[in-house]
RNA sequence: GGAUCGGUAGUUCAGUUGGUUAGAAUGCUGCCCUGUCACGGCAGAGGUCGCGGGUUCGAGUCCCGUCCGGUCCGCCA
């Protein structure tokens, strides 16, 4: 027997016992006549005594003991005479008697603390050693637990996990395909799954009314630190219900996760219309957890007026805004003290390429006082009219940017989130979910000149909806849903069609002929012509669900093993060249 | 495809307007130390300043290119 007990387990209750214990060296501290050794396992850490008076030999060998090192180790638990309250086993530690090196270690490159000195991409390239330092490898016990309670939950609503293939058939929407050639069938190619979309809907024809799967999905895109190239969903499809079935159930899921992993109770989940979130927040996937909504002081809709209050507005002609399209604004409560330096810092960060304003308009209230930056274009009257628009009180400062309608309201977010962020109003800790739903059917893409499904092709339009996809497309909303948490998607899906006449008009609205849709999607609509019931699913993706429990916003510390911006395994140097002669197996050419 | 930040000791970083022998902390090695737990003390080893080119009397520092890593935009139904 290698062990009797973990690092993590002995007590006061234990003293006196003869125990057995595994693992590595954490840290020695050699004091010449004592030497003290932490011995580390994925339970804890327990203290282990060496004496010179009581075993010189034993001692000696101690000393020699590298970091990392493994060791078994048999002797007595005593009480110390110094306890440590920072560990769950500080009360004792072992008088060991008998000391066997397991195996030996190379200094590691970096420490196995936890605050690591290690840099990301040594971390990646060693991950085995990150792994064994605590934070990380809570984040993988976390993402058991997450994933534990997830099948629990979805058990004890009936779901049945159902594993669907990985090697299937590229498609033509969406996402880049991970593509593997095919040895047997030369010239020919599988495509890796972005999800498991056709699988379930077909899983439902089949009679599996309530299935489920935690499932890798694979997505040939660029990267971010919060995008993998491979990713798990919670994936899942119900039959038999509406909308506000699937809301119900899985706003239950995602309360039992909050419940049992970090015991927090949710409140009910509020619903937002899409159209809402874009026109209050600029965003499909709003932070709901402070205010700051925005407020429109001229729109598009509102036939083109240069500001809702008419001519008495002093001096007009302030160019920017009688140009633009969209003029929409927020209120930072408390920051019309903003210095110059800080307010012109903002300006540059909303100039910055990415975000693409071309400026910043600030109003600052304090007491009757008025100071803005179009003080030149607008009188103390009009300014105090927009300061009512906002609800804005003294000590109140007004961001407002002008432009292009979506481009600026984009811009407005991620402006809006920077001063969330500044104002201390993203606290980890407070978790507000909310439903996205009514998401638009299609998009426009100016560059092919065709409709795009917004979620993708087999979502449903809302039935009041469907007589305007002949008309006008791209005002039909969709009978999708995403869940929001804390401005981070999390999850989304949408009511299905289980018509084949829809099915076929949807296609044809995207542009395939009869003979692609067949030819891409014959196996679905055959399948749909055997009696497919109304269905209709959600996926979550998992690893942003468990950075968010984790309170992280990058999903690589929650996987074991993730890729880097490049999509590179850092640690087996993925991908790679193969041989020629596999080339030549799989009749393939390398041009490069 | 684009923007931006970074690459100096095993590691994390500092390095002034371009100017002697490139520093600190930590880790590592050796010696001392019987109650440490960020142990302490003394000594020591450790560098192709990512790579290539250029400017200059002189480049870690300036310029061009390139590779690698981080973050973001495009992209991600």
């Amino acid at each position: 027997m290698y062990r009797t007990h973990t690092c993590g387990e002995l007590r006061n209750t234990d003293i006196n016992k003869q125990i057995t214990l595994a693992g590595w060296v954490q840290k020695s501290r050699n004091l010449g006549g004592m030497t003290f050794i932490d011995l580390r396992d994925r339970y804890g850490i327990t203290q282990l005594v060496f004496d010179m008076e009581n075993n010189a030999d034993l001692c000696k060998q101690a000393r020699a003991l590298g970091r990392e090192y493994v060791i078994q180790v048999k002797g007595k638990v005593i009480e110390r005479t110094n306890k440590n309250p920072q560990i769950q086993t500080g009360d004792i530690e072992i008088m060991v008697n008998e000391l066997n090196v397991l195996n030996a270690a190379k200094t590691p490159p970096f420490t196995i603390e936890d605050e690591s000195d290690g840099g990301d991409d040594l971390r990646m390239k060693y991950r085995y050693l990150d792994l064994r330092r605590k934070p990380v490898a809570a984040n993988i016990i976390l993402r058991h637990r997450m994933a534990s309670e997830t099948r629990k939950y979805l058990d004890s609503q009936s779901f049945i996990e159902v594993e669907t293939p990985v090697l299937i058939k590229s498609t033509p929407e969406g996402a880049r395909d991970f593509v593997v050639p095919s040895r047997m069938n030369p010239g020919e190619f599988y495509a890796l799954p972005q999800s498991p979309q056709t699988f379930k809907q077909i899983l439902m024809v089949a009679g599996f009314d309530k299935y489920f799967q935690i499932v890798k999905c694979f997505r040939d895109e660029d990267l971010r630190a919060d995008r993998q190239p491979e990713f798990t969903q919670i994936d899942c499809e119900m039959s038999f219900i509406e909308q506000q079935d699937i809301l119900d159930t899985f706003e239950g899921l995602v309360r039992h996760l909050f419940k049992t992993v970090k015991g927090v109770e949710l409140e009910k989940v509020p619903v937002m219309q899409y159209a809402d979130a874009m026109k209050l927040y600029g965003s499909d996937k709003p932070d709901t957890r402070f205010e700051m909504t925005f407020v429109e002081l001229k729109s598009p809709h509102a036939g083109g007026q240069v500001l809702p209050f008419g001519e008495d507005l002093g001096g007009a002609g302030f160019k920017v805004f009688d140009e633009a399209e969209l003029v929409v604004g927020i209120c930072a409560k408390g920051c019309a003290n903003y210095s110059r330096k800080q307010l012109d810092e903002l300006t540059e960060f909303v100039k910055k390429p990415q975000i693409g304003a071309k400026g910043l308009v600030y109003v600052k209230f304090e007491n009757d006082d008025v100071k803005s930056s179009v003080d030149k274009f607008y009188n103390t009257d009009a300014l105090k009219k927009w300061g009512d628009k906002f609800n804005a009180a003294s000590g109140d400062l007004l961001l407002i940017l002008a432009g292009e309608a979506e481009k600026t309201r984009k811009a407005l977010n991620t402006l809006r989130i920077e001063m969330g962020e500044r104002l201390g109003l993203r606290d980890k800790n407070v978790f507000k979910p909310l439903w996205v739903v009514d998401f638009p059917l299609l998009e426009w893409n100016p560059d092919d000149k065709r409709w795009y499904a917004m979620h993708h092709p087999f979502t449903s339009p809302k039935p009041e909806d469907v007589h305007l996809l002949d008309t006008d497309p791209g005002k039909v909303r969709a009978n999708a849903y995403d869940m929001v948490i804390n401005g981070v998607e999390l999850g989304g899906g949408s009511v299905r069609i289980h018509d084949k006449t829809l099915q076929k008009k949807m296609f044809n609205i995207l542009g395939f002929s009869d003979e692609e849709a067949e030819m891409k999607f014959s196996f679905l609509m055959n399948a749909f012509e055997f009696g497919a019931p109304p269905h209709g699913g959600i996926a979550f993706g998992f690893d942003r669900l468990c950075a968010m429990f984790g309170g992280s916003e990058s999903i690589r510390d929650f996987i074991a093993f993730p890729k880097n911006n490049s999509g590179r395994d850092m640690m087996i140097d993925a991908p790679s060249p193969i041989s020629d002669e596999q080339l030549k197996e799989l009749n393939l050419k390398v041009t490069l």
